[in-house]
RNA sequence: GCGCUCAUAGCUCAGCUGGAUAGAGUGUCUGGCUACGAACCAGAAGGUCGCAGGUUCGAGUCCUGCUGGGCGCACCA
């Protein structure tokens, strides 16, 4: 299956060609095979290897009985390339079949992006399938660390390019505001609560040590004073984890917005409590044979979907586990109508995805639907040294901080920049020193000098009018079209990979060959007619570098 | 012990359904601003793609084993 983009279509060309001499020859009895293999038509990387390479010589060589080369030769006597945009083919190597196209098909490209306009970069690939993103789910007991912040940079990237391939992208926040740590969250409020207002009591063991609950009720006792002291130990928690919950999930909001991370939907744990929909999701397990009983708790079969040991659901109390909450809340996504749910979790979850993807086909939904991206950590270093990031002890550099210390497009430049499975060691000080030569600034550089160039520019030509794309002939022309001609494909390959650093990786690229153009050529020249068509070419990078960054959450300025 | 994951240049990382001579940044060295932004460019040097097998016409990419790092194996979330 070809996508249907600008280079999809042309690669498509070739396709057919081949195809057509394949059959052609066969008929001559010149080949003999069963069933054509699914060949390539791909990106060579040297450029003195053609527009584009075909591998079906080797593929086909055991059917036909033949060495690739002689079937190479073949195709070559009955290829006919009349009417299309080959200009020539040749054999090389082991027998690839290098394609080169006319040579004003670089011009024909350009001329394609320009009367796309916006839109260049837009696909149907998705056909409006319905994808829900969640990402983040930080719990609301704290602030957000340098792990959530990728995940943030992560997950709205992904959401953001995916819209762009023509998904309906949803970015979801899951709340975990029910359930055991809510519980150790009170009973920390309730002793910083009673010690501000001088009680002489322990701070209960395993309670949150953040520096941010200790400013919460001191602000909240500036506000209500001793108004909790009096009442009811158990309806003080409720009160004072139900302010401070609200007051902690606004932060957080403020600190992704901030980000430039927007969520449609935050989705609350304790609804799904509230509403019953939990004890509903295990009953219909239940009913579908799913459930043990052994020891009083209530279990789910996991081993009938290849997992070591059965998982508790219910326990011996009666209450109901995370896990119970997490099959409940995907199902909801099922039923809210989401074609596929993707979500982004840290590393150390890996030992839920199995589990999570069988209760959901246990549920008679599709295995495939539910995709899970495994992020691995971030290792802070300061001053050479390892921090352990605990919420615990409180040890943690948080996102405004990041934000604060090394800007937002630096910060999701960076986390954006390298696979998710990559172990990523963030040294703080170092990210402070070396902000000049960022990687995210040579992208944005090249951007601002475009915009330069283009504003001293204005007027001397008209910017509106139709140019000669033939005129770019230079071969730092001819690579910066050629990567622009592509950006099409790499928006589908990150968005069909889950893959957002893909297009990190193309805009450095694309940002290179621009510099190098620049240093090639001038635009700012006596001939008019190339003039305007290398300020085209500009005007045509400036947007996709500016299109490409935006799927980044980065900024694209016109002066820096 | 079992499981997941990673290992590519001194360092940080890319490497596009397996494809031709493995790339970039950074660091080191050399050269380039009295024409459009030097936060830049050009060039040099730097590799047994962790190790050993296997599949294939072809393996950094797929499979198996091993070594090493990270993570997980709760009636926590």
């Amino acid at each position: 299956m070809e996508i249907n983009t600008l280079m999809g279509k042309r690669r498509q060309i070739v396709r057919r060609s081949v195809i057509a001499a394949m059959e052609a020859a066969q008929a001559a009895g010149k080949l003999s095979y069963e069933q054509l293999a699914d060949f390539a038509v791909e990106r060579p990387r040297e450029a003195a290897h053609g527009d584009f390479a075909v591998n079906i010589a080797m593929l086909m060589a055991k059917q036909c009985g033949m060495a690739p080369r002689d079937i190479a030769r073949t195709i070559a006597e009955y290829i006919d390339f009349n009417n299309t945009t080959i200009a020539k083919m040749e054999i090389a190597g082991p027998g690839f079949i290098n394609f080169r196209m006319a040579d004003d098909w670089l011009a024909s490209c350009l001329d394609e992006i320009v009367d796309q306009g916006e839109d260049f970069g837009r696909l149907d690939l998705g056909q409006g399938e319905k994808i829900q993103v969640e990402f983040v789910s930080a719990n609301p007991t704290g602030e957000l660390h340098m792990g959530n912040a990728r995940g943030a940079a992560i997950g709205d990237s992904l959401a953001a390019i995916l819209e762009l391939a023509g998904f309906e992208a949803s970015r979801e926040f899951y709340v975990n505001d029910a359930g055991n740590q809510i519980e150790k969250f009170a009973n920390t409020l309730n002793a910083l609560y009673l010690i501000e207002l001088g009680e002489e009591i322990e701070f209960p063991e395993d309670g949150y040590h953040g520096a941010d609950l200790p400013l919460l009720i001191k602000k909240l006792v500036a506000e209500i004073g001793d108004k909790y002291q009096q009442i009811e130990e158990p309806l003080r928690k409720e009160y004072l984890a139900e302010y401070a919950l609200r007051e902690k999930l606004a932060a957080i909001k403020a600190a992704l917005e901030n980000f430039g991370v927007n969520y449609d939907v935050w989705f609350s744990e304790r609804n799904l409590h509230d509403s019953g929909a939990v004890k509903d999701v295990i009953d219909q397990l239940g009913q579908r044979g799913w459930l043990l009983e052994k020891e009083g708790a209530l279990w789910l079969d996991c081993e009938r979907f290849g997992e070591e040991k059965p998982e508790v659901l219910v326990r011996a109390n009666g209450i109901p586990t995370y896990f119970a909450a997490d099959i409940a809340y995907h199902r909801d996504k099922y039923q809210r109508g989401f074609d596929k749910v993707i979500d982004i979790w840290g590393a150390d979850h890996h030992g839920h995805v199995a589990r999570m993807k069988g209760a959901m086909e246990a549920l008679g939904y599709d295995y495939d639907r539910l995709e899970v991206i495994l992020m691995q950590f971030v290792r802070l270093y300061k001053d050479g040294e390892l921090l352990k990031m605990s919420k615990r002890t409180g040890t943690y550099v948080t996102l405004d901080e990041l934000v604060e210390e090394v800007g937002r497009d630096a910060a999701r430049f960076f986390f954006v920049m390298r696979s998710a499975d990559s172990l990523i060691d963030f040294d703080m000080d170092l990210a402070k020193s070396t902000r000049a030569d960022n990687p995210v600034y040579y992208v944005q550089y090249a951007h601002a000098r475009i915009c330069s160039i283009l504003a001293q520019a204005n007027g001397l030509v008209d910017q509106q009018a139709k140019v000669d794309f033939t005129l770019l002939q230079d071969e730092s022309e001819h690579q910066l079209a050629l990567d622009l001609a592509y950006f099409p494909d790499q928006v589908a390959y990150a968005a069909m990979h889950r893959a957002p650093h893909h297009i990190a990786s193309y805009l450095l690229d694309l940002a290179g060959h621009l510099h190098n153009f620049y240093g090639q050529c001038h635009c700012i020249i006596d001939d008019l007619e190339l003039m305007a068509a290398r300020l085209a070419l500009m005007k045509a990078t400036a947007f996709v570098l500016k299109k490409g960054l935006s799927l980044l959450g980065v900024s694209a300025p016109e002066k820096m």
